[in-house]
DNA sequence: CTAAACCATAACGTTACGTTAATGTCAAGG
DNA sequence: CCTTGACATTAACGTAACGTTATGGTTTAG
């Protein structure tokens, strides 16, 4: 009286909770070959088979891709505990790349939001009121009062998406830049890369050899400038200033 | 002195870390075209071209498709906000998704290492050593000596690999009697389930009708194997019940 | 002048199926 | 007996985001 069971596609398809196309995918790659009906070429799932689709759609839940579970399968008993541990690295591993992700989703929408900081030349208008209006005053004097409430005016104008996007230029500049070290503060990949540089502050001044070279400066002195362009890199701040001197001295 | 930069593929490419198959499929997906140069067809990118760049690279980092990419360049400003809070949503709810994984993975990982508590008849084995041995003692009074003895023999006798699949089968076959719960413990959708629950049971001990109603009576009474029966289904376990005896009566 | 190094387009391969489409088979009803 | 409907079969294209040849034209360094 042993139940002789015997299904056909659809009805194994049902039982396990996923489409007969499921089936005759596994079929057609090796994973899950069923028996056929010799009268009509039926596929016929047995017992064994049904437990192998069960460890198959167990393995598969857990992010396991068909060619691992094909693996796994093949190989009996101890490999599964080790293709487990191995998995669990990489979903562990997936798991850290998207909290990253989240949290730079979460920093740009603040930013977005307008309730940080910002980089670099957007710490002109990105420190709180007080310490905005200290330093104001500092570069009004370093640098003349009308090009400093230019400079304001000029980031203000932009639209949130629009500030993102010249953040984003700052930040690859910056990195290339770094890239460029290697080379010397004279070596056309510096240079190129100053180049690039005195194009991308036009989104905050008229730039001119004086302004150029007092940015040089401020980012080495000023720890607020300073502190951004170290998360970057060390020397970066410096390497920058000997660079421009380079480049205006060519410029002139 | 504008430096009027216009860069070919490969150059771009290295400069924004992509392939130039990457720049072909943005062009050839309308994402990112670029000028040509009508003298040889060469592909030429403009600075605003290299800044669009930038930010699809920023969003695709983000998890963010191409298709979406498309959309949120396309409309300007404010869209990017809703897009970005929308971005979360989604990547956390991957995140909750990854991490219910690991944690499967890790019980699995931790049954198989013979840790932790089993379900249903796996109580027989896996209960700690003392709860282990005062049920015992109460299964030799309720089904004889010999019975038990040999049920447990037989369990241990599994690999790790070969108790879990019969783990896994077990929950397949409750969870479809919960799905033949509507039609009664009368339907056949019920009593083919039983019919492999039957089958099931011989993992454990030589089914008689005897032992099958006996564990239809344990699952309900028995508070162990009742919770876990209850968090498959709170009826599930008088469901079974009658379904055993229905089954049993037609058995004889 | 030639070879290396670049450019172009075309087209197939990847994952795990979904979705037609054309065709064959089976059980039930008129 | 024939039709109808619900099943079965295989074949084939589509998906996302490119990688990887393959084939042929262009530019540049020596």
């Amino acid at each position: 009286m042993t139940t002789d069971l015997r299904y056909t596609v659809r009805q194994l398809a049902v039982i396990a909770g996923v489409s007969a196309r499921t089936l005759h995918y596994y079929d057609e790659i090796n994973l899950l070959k069923p028996g056929r009906n010799p009268a009509n070429g039926y596929r016929l799932y047995d017992r064994t088979a049904v437990l192998r689709l069960q460890q198959i759609l167990f393995l598969r839940e857990l992010g396991f891709s068909l060619e691992e579970i094909r693996e796994v399968l093949n190989q009996p008993d101890f490999d599964l505990l080790t293709a487990l541990e191995q998995h669990r690295l990489s979903l562990q591993a997936r798991r850290r790349k998207l909290e990253g992700l989240i949290a730079t989703v979460e920093r740009t929408i603040s930013f977005l939001k307008g309730d940080i900081e910002m980089d670099a030349h957007e710490l002109f208008s990105g420190f709180s009121e007080e310490k905005q209006k200290a330093y104001k005053e500092e570069a009004r004097r370093r640098y003349g009062a009308q090009r400093v409430d230019e400079s304001y005016q000029r980031w203000d104008n932009y639209s949130n998406d629009q500030k993102l996007k010249i953040m984003q230029e700052g930040k690859t500049i910056y990195l290339d830049l770094v890239e460029a070290m290697p080379y010397g503060p004279s070596s056309p990949q510096a240079q190129e890369g100053i180049a690039r540089w005195h194009q991308h502050i036009r989104y905050f001044y008229e730039p001119s050899a004086e302004i150029l070279l007092g940015l040089g400066d401020l980012y080495n002195d000023d720890p607020r400038f300073n502190a951004t362009f170290n998360r970057i890199h060390p020397d970066l701040a410096a390497f920058m200033r000997q660079a421009i001197q380079v480049y205006c001295q060519k410029m002139s």
